[in-house]
DNA sequence: CTGAAAGCGCTAACAT
DNA sequence: ATGTTAGCGCTTTCAG
């Protein structure tokens, strides 16, 4: 692979004017940059990104921290953010966690040593222990948060979705359906979207006069397999069935439905099903599943350019906390009317 | 940051001993291995890759070039090649193309000036031409190719499935069921893997005694409208309906199923419908979709270690294609047993 | 406008 | 076993 000094020889220049003419934020005179220009292309030269990078401290890569890729949530996030840095010449280098708090140690660890110049960080569920993210911030890497937010980060940048008012907005549709009875099956409660759509849900019951039961907050993890023993739960409790179920992501939803195949329960017709998600897959079902749709591209494209204006260290304005809309879209999943027979008598 | 400079300073020793008890390959006593590790600790210090990439001429950074992370297909390759370059201290630098040729070009020139030390590449429909993947292998750059193969890249290492079995299976499948008017939705002809595909199901057809049509193949480019509008057309055909649909991606498949839905044609009822694909996702749609699955966790697996293998520069054996078997899951979107009007004439 | 030169932080000979 | 040193390829003053 050829060097600039290469290139520099055989265009009888110095290695100072070739590189000049690679920035161009020095001026070159049209003889010699032409020159330069012939070696670079009869050379194939491609500037060696390490050594930039040593000499000005800075990788233009950013870090990207997440759950799991593999979770369809996720990956349009990371176009999201791609969609702003492809062209700006930087690189995003993705790791997945798992949700596992030691992964994201490891993970963000593992960037430092890279010299990653910023971070976007999905964290996992951490019962208040931030230190490896301030490790991160002390170091001079800036970090933004992405669609989760942590207790102790409230100095970090953060875009997330309105949980509270999505899930009260879902909730609340249920009500309107007649439903009464309505279990929900969430994430992990130590994340605290999860624990806004709690809130979310808490709040459309209070408005409607319905008590809310804590017998009817399945907490679980976001994984499939948590989706069908919550469900499975949900179903055996003594109060008796659930005649909804409010699910706070897609996967978690795909096993609930297996659990109902396996309980014989059908939806719509004997339980109604919402839930979160930002991907199109809840219109494919069949039923078509109503859910709350967060968008998810903007996530990451708004995240991905909060965190650009942190590493162009211009004037810093103090920290921001986005909070963008999500969009409740109805389907045949919640649509049966539902009478329900606990309901108060009507007039 | 501290530098290793700082650490050899407080720990009163040189440069190069901070450098043997960082790497282990030059031993160290104890006694000074010990103060080291101290000035380590009290530094919180963490080697600059960078500077040790420059000095190493390896970045222990890889490329993987994909289609598009949104399509759940890819994600699980990922995951496959991350396990194994997730604790050999490898970075993962992920690309899309969204299958365009010019994206790829740059995509490589890109992580070609990332210094990467090798690619795994999912190749975009290039109509043969291979010149910006031969620049990369010129460069020094080993690259192996998932998924697909390419003409023109015979001494490339790759990871693939037997598409062509698989697409055979399938068929036959199809035509057991009492199919003949069996319409294929394929990606691009110009992947090779594609192509294997259609042989498979005209090997099929072949063996049935059934003649084939070019008049059913409908090329198209794994894009979900593309799905939609193929099936469209599948159905708008001269020579009637068909009553069976192959295609090549789930989200064809999707995009082809809101087309029935459209027309009015039932699933399994009127028409089946049998996918490639490698993701959970058939098994959820209602009625649930018979798949040709793909090992693709394991595709990124294996593509991972035998990039590996090219890096760490023993001797180096020749080129070696891989070809993984694919497992058709029949689901209840073949299972209706048909009997084709057209269909010769029973015993 | 152009060239010379000093490193960025680290590793790997090589000397001691 | 430990220290010294010469760069890796580039950018960036600073002189001329």
């Amino acid at each position: 692979m050829a060097t600039l000094k290469e290139v520099a020889k055989r265009a009888r220049v110095s290695a100072g004017t070739v590189s000049h003419v690679l920035s161009g934020n020095t001026p070159v005179s049209p003889a010699l940059r032409k020159r330069v220009q012939d070696a670079i292309a009869a050379l194939d030269y491609c500037p060696d990104h390490v050594a930039r990078s040593l000499k000005t401290g800075r990788t233009k890569t950013v870090g990207i921290v997440i759950p799991d890729i593999t979770n369809p949530f996720f990956p349009q996030i990371i176009r999201g953010a791609e969609s702003v840095f492809w062209g700006r010449d930087y690189s995003l280098l993705t790791l997945n966690t798992d949700d596992d708090l030691e992964r994201e140690r490891r993970a963000l660890a593992f960037l430092r040593s890279r010299q990653v110049d910023g971070v976007l960080l999905i964290i996992a569920p951490n019962r208040g222990d931030v230190s490896h993210i301030r490790r991160t911030l002390e170091a001079g890497v800036p970090v933004v948060c992405l669609d989760r937010e942590s207790e102790g980060l409230e100095d970090v940048d953060s875009v997330s979705v309105d949980d509270m008012a999505a899930a009260k907005e879902c909730v609340s549709h249920l009500i309107a359906m007649g439903h009464r009875e309505i279990a929900m099956l969430t994430g992990s409660l130590s994340l605290n979207n999860v624990r806004e759509r709690v809130k979310g849900y808490k709040e459309a019951l209070r408005e409607a006069g319905i008590p809310s039961s804590c017998e009817l907050i399945k907490e679980g993890d976001f994984r499939k397999g948590t989706g069908t023993r919550l469900c499975h739960e949900a179903f055996a409790a003594k109060r008796g069935r659930p005649t909804a179920l409010f699910i706070s992501n897609m996967l978690m939803t795909m096993g609930a439905l297996e659990a109902l195949t396996e309980l014989g329960v059908r939806c719509p017709e004997d339980v109604a099903v919402a839930t979160f998600d930002g991907f199109a897959l809840p219109a494919f079902f069949r039923p078509a599943i109503t859910a709350v749709v967060q968008p998810v591209y903007e996530i990451g494209r708004l995240g991905a350019e909060m965190l650009l204006q942190r590493l162009d260290g211009g004037t810093q304005p103090p920290p921001v906390h986005r909070k963008l809309a999500a969009e409740l879209q109805v389907r045949e999943s919640t649509l049966r009317a539902f009478k329900n027979t606990l309901a108060p008598a009507r007039k």
